[in-house]
DNA sequence: GTCTATAGCCAGATAGAC
DNA sequence: GTCTATCTGGCTATAGAC
């Protein structure tokens, strides 16, 4: 009689094709490669997720689920605006040490793969304005921070947020800083991007 | 006897590369469609550029030169660390619209090729820091400015400027605008980025 | 469920005519 | 300098044994 799927073959190959796939994208990645990563045969791959673009898929829906979290904690929240920075910029740089490939990979997929978003955008976990919007509404109207709306301030905590990490490469390039005191950088951001934003945003 | 080289056909070649390239990366590039796009036989291709690869690199390049002065310019010119900020942001956007793809090529390839931009480093023209630093310390110590340092501000410059564009699918997705409407917020961000900037940092 | 072997296609690169 | 035709290798995917 033929064995159940054996969940540890299947957990070990989407490990493999997320190594791969979030260093090498869709197009660089080799089917071979991620089944010698797993340390199975190549069969196996097609075998467990049909083909290339499934298990790609796969890597991709899983490594979205983990960055979406993210986000939607400090837009629904219920501490201070104030506090929801401060809270992600220190998260957000213990994340990406887990995780360093992940950003990149996502905006780099959906530029390849714009339509992409449309699916991810259906499910209901996915990040949404409409509460930190009322807040910093009323955050402006009371007089404690300076007008500006809810969009530019949310992405300009994301893009200070992800940029230096997604642009690693250039940003090492232009401060002239090997990996150490690239990290030493990174490290400080924890606190100096709050601050950096709270500074721009806080009435005084 | 043998024409020489026909500059026209060779800009061509080069002009289409840029565009499929930019678009789908030195992977999801085809030979195939880089000759139909400039309108010649793919064995030209070879004729001119030799193979892919240095067809790629002179994109990249090419790329990369018209990148470089925009940043240097921020750094280098002699006007205040207010003007330089308000100056590139809204010159940035506008340098966007030409080159759409541009810094995301950029960001992509050289996190696929880390090691290219030792290259790059080479050039005499590749932007450097050090005057922005001595200015900023100055202007910091002058009490115009609140302390941060050169590091820091730089990657906030560079972050709220280029991760907008870089992200766009993401950003279209979260802020739930569509084409047009994300074109008015990347518009409005000419002068909201530098008030941004210069609210944090400027001593009141 | 896992393997080996191979089909079948596609893309980069070259040969050679004009 | 430009083309058509073709070689060659590599990659996804499947067939079929165990």
């Amino acid at each position: 009689m033929a064995k159940s799927k054996n969940k540890n073959t299947e957990a070990q190959i989407l490990n493999a094709a997320k190594q791969i796939f979030q260093t090498k994208g869709m197009d660089g990645a080799r089917m071979q490669e991620i089944a010698d990563k797993a340390g199975i045969n190549k069969a196996l791959l097609h075998y467990y997720y049909r083909n290339k673009q499934l298990l790609f898929e796969a890597v991709f829906k899983n490594a979205f689920s983990l960055l979406a979290p993210q986000l939607s904690a400090v837009l629904n929240d219920d501490s201070s605006i104030e506090n929801k920075i401060k809270n992600f910029t220190s998260n957000y740089v213990s994340f990406i040490i887990k995780h360093p490939y992940l950003p990149n990979f996502i905006i780099q997929e959906l530029n390849r793969n714009p339509e992409f978003i449309l699916k991810l955008k259906e499910n209901k976990d996915f990040p949404n304005l409409e509460k930190f919007k009322i807040q910093l509404t009323k955050d402006v109207s009371d007089g404690i921070i300076k007008p500006i709306s809810a969009e530019q301030l949310f992405i300009n905590i994301l893009a200070l947020n992800i940029f230096p990490f997604v642009a690693k490469p250039l940003i090492m390039a232009f401060t002239n800083t090997d990996n150490k005191s690239y990290n030493r950088l990174m490290e400080n951001r924890k606190t100096e991007v709050s601050n950096f934003i709270i500074n721009s945003i806080k009435h005084t």
